[in-house]
DNA sequence: TCGGGTTCATAGCTATATTCTATCACAATA
DNA sequence: TATTGTGATAGAATATAGCTATGAACCCGA
C-alpha cells in the first residue's frame, strides 16, 4: 500500500515548525533540545529531499517561502495528529479504557446483561463493552478470528483450548402448569421424576437446548417433537399446552410471568450450567479481563423466583 | 512548543499498518522493503515505547488488539497526512501551483489588474495571486517582512535593495479641458509649455503625486494647494475647474470620460513613470517571478485614448 | 574602519539506530 | 517424522543524527 518511504521524519516537522514559530534556527534548535547544527542539517536534508526550499533565509533574517507556509500549516497539523495518536496508546496503556467486543449466547444475554451493565459501567467508567449476540460456535469462531475480544458463555458445550472464569453456575428449573402432577409438592426435585413426562427444549444450536436433551435422554424424559427458538417460546407453550420445560435459573423471573404456571428447583446435585467468560490463551489483556470477570461473578444476581409456591425451595437450590 | 520527541517514526507507523493489513510479518515486511527481522525488531520497539501490546501474536496467527485496533487507524490517518504533506511539497516543487501575495500601488491597480488577470489566469491555471492594494512604502516594508511575495510599482521612487523586472513605460499624460489654451494644437507637447500653468496633484503618499510635483517643479507650473487622494478625483477637479492635471497613459481610458476634457501627450523624452514588478533578492523562485513579469509585460495594454482630438498622437506616445 | 557579537552553514567525528544475514524454537501439515 | 511456515533472536554492517569547532557574512558601536 505504502511502498516508498517518507521524505521526512516526525522529528524534522517538529523542526520545521519551531523554526517557523521563532524564525531563528538557533532559537528554533533550543527549543528542540538540539544544536543548531543539527537543526541546519535536518532543515537542508528535508529541503533537498522535497526539491524545494521551505525557508529564504539570507544572513540577517529567515522568513518562509509560499511552499514554506503551505508546507508548515500541514506539518502542524501531522504533529497534532502524532501527539492524538500517543494519547490514544497511552489510554490504552491503561486497558480499562479499551472498547472490549465480547460475544455473549443468547440464552444469558436478555437477563444478565441488564444487571452487569451498570456494575461494569460504575466499576470500569472509561470501559466500552460492545456485546454481540450468537451462538456459542459463532462465538468461538470470531474469537480465534480475533473478532471478538472475549465471549460470555456456557462451558458445559465444548470451546476447546481458551482460557476461561466462571462467572456462576446456573442451575435448571422446571416450569410446568400449576395442573401438572410434579407440582404438587414442594420438595426438591429429583431429575429421575422426569421419566416419561413430556418436555419441550430449545433448538440444537442453543447450547442450552444440547444441555436439556442430554438431561431428557438421562432421565427417560420424553422430548417433544417441537424445537423452540427461545426460552420465551418455550414458556408459552408450557403455559398453553400439557408438557413441561427447562430453562436456567437465571431466565425464570423475566420469563415466568404467567400465573397458570409454577416453577421447581432440583434436588442437589442439581443440573446446571456453568455461565463463564472465555478468551484466547494469547489475548494480551488476560489480567484484565480477570478481574473484569470477577466484577462479573460478584455482580451476578440471585434468582429472584417469586412464582409460588416454590420462592423459598429455588432460591436455596440456585447456590 | 513541542519540547520531547515522539516515541515513534512515520516508518514506524508504516510498518504498523502494513502489519495490520496483512497480519503476517513476512508478507508486511516484504512491502515495506526490509527484511522481517526489521519489522520485528521496530514493531517490538514502538510498542515497549508505548508500554502497550499493539499485536497479539501466539505463534500461529497475528491479530490486533484493541489498542492496536484504535491505533492503526489513528495511524492510517497520520499517513493520509503525510502523503498529503509531500504532495503539497512537490506541488511548490512547481512554482507556479503557489499562492503569491503581491502589493500593487493604488494608481496601477484599478487600470492594470483587470487586464492582467484573465492573462495570468490562463498562463498559469495553478497560480493563485492575492493582490494587496497599498502605497509604495507600505509594499516595500511589507516585502521585507516577507509577507509579499512581490510588488508591482514605479521605480522611479526608491525601491531599495530588490531584484526587479520592468513591465512597462507608462507616460504622463496632460488632462485638461477642451477650452483650455494648450488644448489648441494635437501636436506633441513640449513640457516647458506647463510654464506658468496650473496643475492639480495627488497627495504626496502617493507616488505618482511625488513624480508630478517634481515635473511641475522642473517646468515651473503652479501646483495647486489642493492634494487628491485619487487619480479619480484630480480629473473631477479638472472637468470643473480651470486647472489641468497630470494623470498616467494607463488610467486614461477609464478615467478621462467626460466629453469636456481632452488629453494630450507629451514630446519626447516624455515624462513617464517605470512600471516593474519587485521582489527581495534572496526570494527563492524569483525565476518564476521573472517569467510572470514577461507575461505581465507582454499583456500589458495598448493604452486607449478614445478621447478626441488626440487619440492617435497620443497612441503613439504611449511606446 | 575595525573589532565584538550576531547570523546560518560546513566539516569531521562519534554514538546510536536501523538494517541485514543467519539461525532458533515452535506449530501445522504431509 | 520430515517439511514448511511462523515470529523471535544474535551479531555484524551500515546509515543516521547528533555533537563540537569553525567559517563566512552581516550588524553595530567605538
Amino acid at each position: 500500500m505504502n511502498p516508498k518511504p517518507h521524505p521526512f521524519t516526525l522529528r524534522q516537522l517538529q523542526y520545521v515548525v519551531a523554526l517557523a514559530d521563532v524564525l531563528n534556527f538557533r532559537e528554533a534548535a533550543e527549543r528542540c533540545y538540539v544544536s543548531q547544527p543539527s537543526l541546519s542539517a535536518q532543515l537542508a536534508q528535508i529541503e533537498r529531499a522535497l526539491g524545494v526550499r521551505l525557508f529564504e533565509r539570507d544572513k540577517r533574517r529567515v522568513i518562509l517561502t509560499p511552499a514554506g507556509r503551505a508546507f508548515v500549516r500541514q506539518a502542524r497539523l501531522i504533529l497534532r495528529e502524532a501527539d492524538a495518536l500517543v494519547e490514544i496508546a497511552h489510554r490504552f496503556g491503561d486497558p480499562f479504557s479499551a472498547t472490549l467486543h465480547i460475544g455473549v449466547i443468547p440464552t444469558i444475554s436478555p437477563y444478565l446483561l441488564p444487571k452487569l451493565t451498570p456494575v461494569l459501567r460504575e466499576a470500569y467508567p472509561r470501559l466500552s463493552i460492545r456485546w454481540i449476540e450468537e451462538k456459542t460456535t459463532a462465538i468461538l469462531r470470531d474469537l480465534h478470528a480475533g473478532h471478538l475480544d472475549a465471549g460470555l458463555l456456557s462451558l458445559e458445550t465444548e470451546v476447546g483450548d481458551v482460557d476461561a472464569e466462571v462467572i456462576a453456575r446456573d442451575p435448571f428449573m422446571l416450569v410446568l402448569p400449576r395442573t401438572h402432577p410434579l407440582a404438587a409438592t414442594t420438595d426438591a426435585l429429583q431429575t429421575e421424576k422426569l421419566a416419561g413426562v413430556t418436555v419441550f427444549v430449545l433448538q440444537e444450536e442453543h447450547c442450552f437446548g444440547e444441555q436439556a436433551r442430554t438431561l431428557c435422554a438421562k432421565t427417560n424424559a420424553h422430548i417433544d417433537a417441537f424445537r423452540a427458538t427461545s426460552l420465551t417460546t418455550l414458556v408459552q407453550i408450557v403455559a398453553n399446552g400439557e408438557g413441561v420445560t427447562l430453562i436456567p435459573a437465571i431466565a425464570v423471573a423475566h420469563e415466568v410471568t404467567d400465573p397458570q404456571l409454577c416453577v421447581r428447583a432440583f434436588a442437589e446435585p442439581a443440573p446446571a450450567r456453568t455461565i463463564a467468560l472465555v478468551w484466547r490463551k494469547s489475548y494480551p489483556f488476560d489480567a484484565a479481563l480477570r478481574e473484569i470477570a470477577d466484577t462479573m461473578r460478584r455482580a451476578y444476581p440471585r434468582p429472584v423466583l417469586d412464582r409460588e409456591p416454590l420462592a423459598s425451595a429455588t432460591g436455596a437450590g440456585s447456590e
